[in-house]
DNA sequence: CGACTTTGACCTGCGC
DNA sequence: GCGCAGGTCAAAGTCG
């Protein structure tokens, strides 16, 4: 919490010292020449205020832009000015003259300190921008770069560890672009192919994406059509090719291979008594079946927030302990969400984000235990079953204090270069991780690491505000506190889940608006493995 | 009356 | 091809 508190107060902090900034300049775009005087006389108003607060303003101001630009002359008028004014509005009874004087002067400089910020301002944010292009086109190459690796991987670790690469492949058969081609090790010239074609343009891997989840859609949900129209939107929503990813898989090989991100799960427990957890979002039931191997039925659900939200979840019980309830939550909404909701879409997003992306993250083709040893509560592992072939992370709640320790800053964070916003490895790569633990069922995994899994997650969630907060909105919702104002779905929250990536990240797979995720929530790591 | 739940039927994939 | 299992549909029922 503590450093989670930080990195927040950091993050305002930045922001302060830059949207002050921003906002003078925005402020004093239009009207530089027009209404200096106005600024002087509200400044001049200020005066006394203005001068401690702008004193502080300027020192970040400072740190900031001195990298860019000179700011000595800046703060030197700056200052001055203050100066200047107070005297002006403190002493009426001067000659006018060299008020005057004075205060032409002074608003020259004005004129000139604004139009340095504009620029400075300016510069700063076509800056931004490029950054975060370039931030933004790096995800993407990375992401290709990792999935063209992973292949390879595949067959290494296929033929080096048995046991272990009969994990992975199941889990990346889901994840990567070509998940038959993990069996079908004869076919590189095609794999290749579809991978260039993929790092060459990561949008328009997105677009064959939407284009197979619509057809899915449209093929399983004839009136139905989940929103398809907006495919554009599902692009970063997409959620698709869930139904029956081995249709495609073992059919259309190629169209598959086009499919860079299968469907990920996120699994958290939790317990509680109610039959669904309140998670701020409004479902209807569509569904309930008996699972096999679970007396307890499970119930689906869909988003009924907006009209053609593809975010599903099921729920059930756990078999060894029906206090613990599992939720299980499958994709991202298309639309604004109440706090509440947003958390628990944020954590699916970010957890899904991080599976996706750890599961592409085989780089060297090693298991990288370095990171595994740092899940002790959310462990990702390959649901095999023929009706959720998809690749799962399961976060523990069930103890509760721990649960909370999950929000708290890692002891031992270190091992995680990234955050979550990039690519979140730390807890995708437990796949590639021990294969025993790997192969082992949730619940074994669950159960066995209880101690270190706090840091991990922590580590995760330190690093991404976004995780966090949701994450924390979603464990406060599920321990009973359950802050129910849908009322309010005018929020922000669109900004976290689907189209409006934050700063435009495209639907990446390490971004929190994967198109694919899936939560579940339980309290307890209870092997419930179907079939 | 609209929204939601219930529940049996249906669809699809998979293994034998 | 058949049966099983998971997932979804949709008509009927329920509730506020």
């Amino acid at each position: 919490m503590e450093k989670q508190h930080s990195r927040e107060l950091t993050f305002l902090h930045s922001g302060d010292s830059l949207r002050p900034n921003s906002g003078v300049a925005d402020r004093t775009l239009g009207d530089s020449s027009d209404h200096v005087e106005p600024h002087i006389k509200e400044m001049d108003f200020f005066s006394t205020q203005y001068q401690s607060h702008d004193h502080h303003h300027h020192h970040h101001h400072h740190h900031q832009e001195g990298n860019t630009d000179n700011n000595g002359s800046s703060s030197f008028i700056d200052s001055s000015v203050n100066i200047g004014l107070n005297l002006l509005s403190s002493s009426p009874g001067v000659s006018r003259a060299t008020n005057e004087e004075k205060h032409k002067a002074q608003e020259s400089a004005l004129k000139m300190e604004l139009e340095k910020l504009n620029e400075e301002n300016r510069r700063l944010r076509s800056m931004l921008d490029q950054i975060t292009k370039n931030y933004n086109e790096l995800q993407g190459q990375l992401l290709m770069a990792l999935q063209k690796q992973a292949h390879r991987n595949e067959q290494e670790q296929k033929d080096a560890v048995n046991g272990m690469a009969s994990t992975i492949m199941s889990v990346q058969q889901f994840m990567d672009p070509r998940p038959s081609s993990a069996l079908d090790v004869n076919e590189p010239s095609g794999s290749d192919d579809k991978t260039q074609e993929l790092s060459a343009s990561p949008e328009n891997t997105m677009e064959i994406v939407s284009k197979e989840y619509d057809h899915r859609m449209v093929q399983n949900m004839p009136g139905k059509q989940v929103s398809i129209e907006d495919s554009t939107d599902q692009t970063s929503q997409n959620w698709g090719s869930l139904k029956s990813p081995k249709v495609d898989q073992s059919k259309n090989e190629d169209q598959v291979s086009e499919v860079p991100f299968r469907k990920a799960r996120v699994s958290v427990r939790a317990r509680s008594e109610a039959p669904l957890i309140s998670d701020g979002c409004q479902w209807r039931k569509y569904g309930q079946k008996m699972a096999k191997g679970n007396p307890c039925p499970r119930a689906y659900y869909r988003c009924t927030m907006a009209v053609g939200c593809p975010v599903r979840k099921q729920v059930q019980r756990c078999a060894d302990d029906k206090s613990i309830l599992i939720t299980t939550y499958e994709g991202n909404h298309n639309h604004p969400l109440p706090p509440a909701a947003t958390a628990m879409a944020n954590t699916t997003s970010a957890a899904a984000a991080m599976l996706l992306s750890g599961s592409t993250k085989s780089k060297d083709g090693l298991p990288t235990s370095a990171y595994y040893p740092s899940l002790p509560y959310a462990s990702s592992m390959a649901t095999l079953s023929a009706s959720a072939p998809f690749p799962t992370i399961t976060l523990d709640l069930t103890q509760g204090p721990n649960a909370v320790q999950m929000l708290r800053p890692p002891p031992s964070a270190t091992s995680f270069p990234l955050p979550l916003h990039g690519y979140p490895q730390l807890l995708g790569n437990p796949m590639f991780g021990p294969p025993k633990l790997s192969t082992a069922s949730p619940a074994l995994q669950l159960g066995q690491r209880p101690a270190s899994m706090v840091e991990t997650v922590t580590a995760a969630i330190a690093s991404d505000p976004n995780f966090t907060a949701a994450l924390a909105a979603a464990i406060s919702t599920i321990m009973g506190a359950p802050p129910r104002n849908q009322g309010n779905s005018s929020n922000n929250n669109d900004e976290n889940n689907n189209s409006s990536n934050g700063v435009g990240v495209p639907a990446l797979p390490g971004s929190p608006q994967i198109q694919q995720s899936c939560t579940t929530f339980s309290s307890k790591a209870c092997t419930n493995k179907p079939g």
